[in-house]
DNA sequence: CGAAAGATCTACCTACTGGTCGGTAGGGCG
DNA sequence: CGCCCTACCGACCAGTAGGTAGATCTTTCG
C-alpha cells in the first residue's frame, strides 16, 4: 500500500483531478480524500495549492518535452521522419490523457495561470519543426503547404481526439480510448497526413512500429 | 445604454465569462459586476447559477444546431457541398469563439454538467454526415476514408484553432483570430480536406463565398 | 392620487475554500 | 530512557461562494 512516496501519490491524484475538473473545480479536500488523508497533510508536502498545481504542470511539461526532444532526434528524412514524430506524439498522448486535458485547459485560458510561459517553452520546438518542414518542401520531399498552419492542424488533431474523448465516446461506437480504437485513429491520422504531404496517390503507406 | 433587456445582457456576459474561466472559475459576483449590477439582481432573473449556465448552454446549442441544419440543406454534391458545410461551420466558430470554448470545456468534462445530453443532440447530425460521406465515396466523388474518423478530425481541426487561440497566438506571428489570419486558416483547411478527399492532385480548388 | 409590479439594493445566512496552529503518534538514535 | 523528526490530524481563521429576506425606488396602470 505504501509502495510509493506520498508526495508522488498526491502529485498523481492532483494531476488526474486538475485534468478532469480544472483548477478551480478541484479543492485540496478532494485531492486529500482521493489519497486517503486530510487537507493539512497535503499542505505538509506542498506549500500551497498554487505550488501543487505548478509542480503538476511542470512535471507534465518536462515529460512531454522529453518525448518531443527524443523523437526529434530520430533519424530519417521526409515522410519516414514525419510519421515517426507523429506516432511518438500520438503514443505519448494516448498514454497520458490527463496530460492532454490539462494542456488543453491551459491552452483555452491562455496558459498564464502561474508564471509558466507555456508559449515560450513550446515555441522553439515549433519553429524547429516549421524550418524542417519548409526545408523538406523545397527539397521536394513534401508537397507545399503553409508549414505553420499544418503544424497547428497536427496539434489540433492529435490533442483533440484524446482531450475530447469523453464526448467522442458517444459519437464513435466504442470507447474512444480503447486499444483497437487507438490503432484505428493512429492509422487514420497517418493516412491523412500522408495524403496531405506526399503527392503520390497510390504510394505505399509505411507504418512504423506496428 | 438600456437598449437590450437586462436578461439578455446577463446571458451574454455569462457566456463570455463561463467560456473564459469555466463554471467554477466564474462567480455570480463576476457576472453581476460585468454588467454593472449586484449579485441579488442576477438572481432576480435566474433562479440559480446552475439555471443560468443551463440557459447559456442551451442558447449556444440551439444557435449551433440552427446553423448546422441550414448548411446541411445546402444544395450541390461532393466537394462543393462538403466545402460549403465546412465553411459555414468555420464562420460560425470564428464569429462565436465563446461558444467554441464553452463547447470544448463541456467536451473535456464529458458534457453531463446538467441533464443536457450533448451527445444525444449531436449524434443524429453526425450519423447523417457519416452516411452522406460514405454514399459519396461509393459514388466515386470522394476518395475512400473512414468517415467517422474523418469527421472527428474535421471537428478537432475546426474547434481546435478557435478554442486554443490564446495559445496559438504565441506560435503564429499575429493574432490568431485577426481577419487575415482567419482567411489563411480557412484556405488552409480547404486545401487540406481537398487533398484528403479529392484524388486529383492538380485539380482546381474551388473556394465558395470569397 | 394610490395600488401594484418590477428592478435593484443592503444585510444576512450557511457552506466551503485555502491556509495556519498546535498538537499527537511513532520510529530512529544517543 | 529521552530526544528529535516526520507524518498526520482536529480545530480554527479569514475570505468568499451561492442564495434568501426585506426594504427602497421607479414605473405603470386604474
Amino acid at each position: 500500500m505504501a509502495g510509493r512516496p506520498m508526495r508522488d501519490v498526491i502529485l498523481d491524484e492532483a494531476t488526474e483531478l486538475f485534468a478532469r475538473f480544472g483548477f478551480e473545480g478541484t479543492s485540496l479536500n478532494d485531492i486529500a480524500a482521493g489519497v486517503g488523508i486530510k487537507r493539512p497533510s497535503v499542505l505538509h508536502y506542498f506549500p500551497s495549492k498554487d505550488a501543487l498545481y505548478g509542480e503538476v504542470f511542470e512535471r507534465m511539461l518536462s515529460d512531454w518535452l522529453e518525448c518531443v526532444e527524443a523523437s526529434m532526434k530520430s533519424p530519417g528524412r521526409g515522410w519516414e521522419r514525419f510519421s515517426a514524430v507523429l506516432l511518438s506524439g500520438f503514443d505519448l498522448f494516448c498514454a497520458n490523457p490527463s496530460y492532454v486535458r490539462l494542456m488543453r485547459r491551459e491552452a483555452i485560458e491562455g496558459g498564464d495561470r502561474l508564471g509558466i510561459d507555456l508559449v515560450g517553452v513550446v515555441a522553439p520546438f515549433f519553429e524547429a519543426a516549421v524550418n524542417w518542414l519548409e526545408e523538406e518542401m523545397v527539397a521536394g520531399h513534401f508537397r507545399k503547404v503553409d508549414a505553420r498552419q499544418l503544424l497547428v492542424t497536427a496539434y489540433a488533431t492529435l490533442l483533440g481526439y484524446v482531450s475530447d474523448a469523453p464526448f467522442i465516446n458517444g459519437l464513435l461506437i466504442d470507447d474512444a480510448l480503447a486499444p483497437e480504437m487507438l490503432v484505428a485513429r493512429r492509422d487514420h491520422l497517418l493516412e491523412l497526413f500522408h495524403r496531405i504531404l506526399v503527392a503520390d496517390v497510390d504510394a505505399p503507406l509505411t507504418i512504423l512500429g506496428a
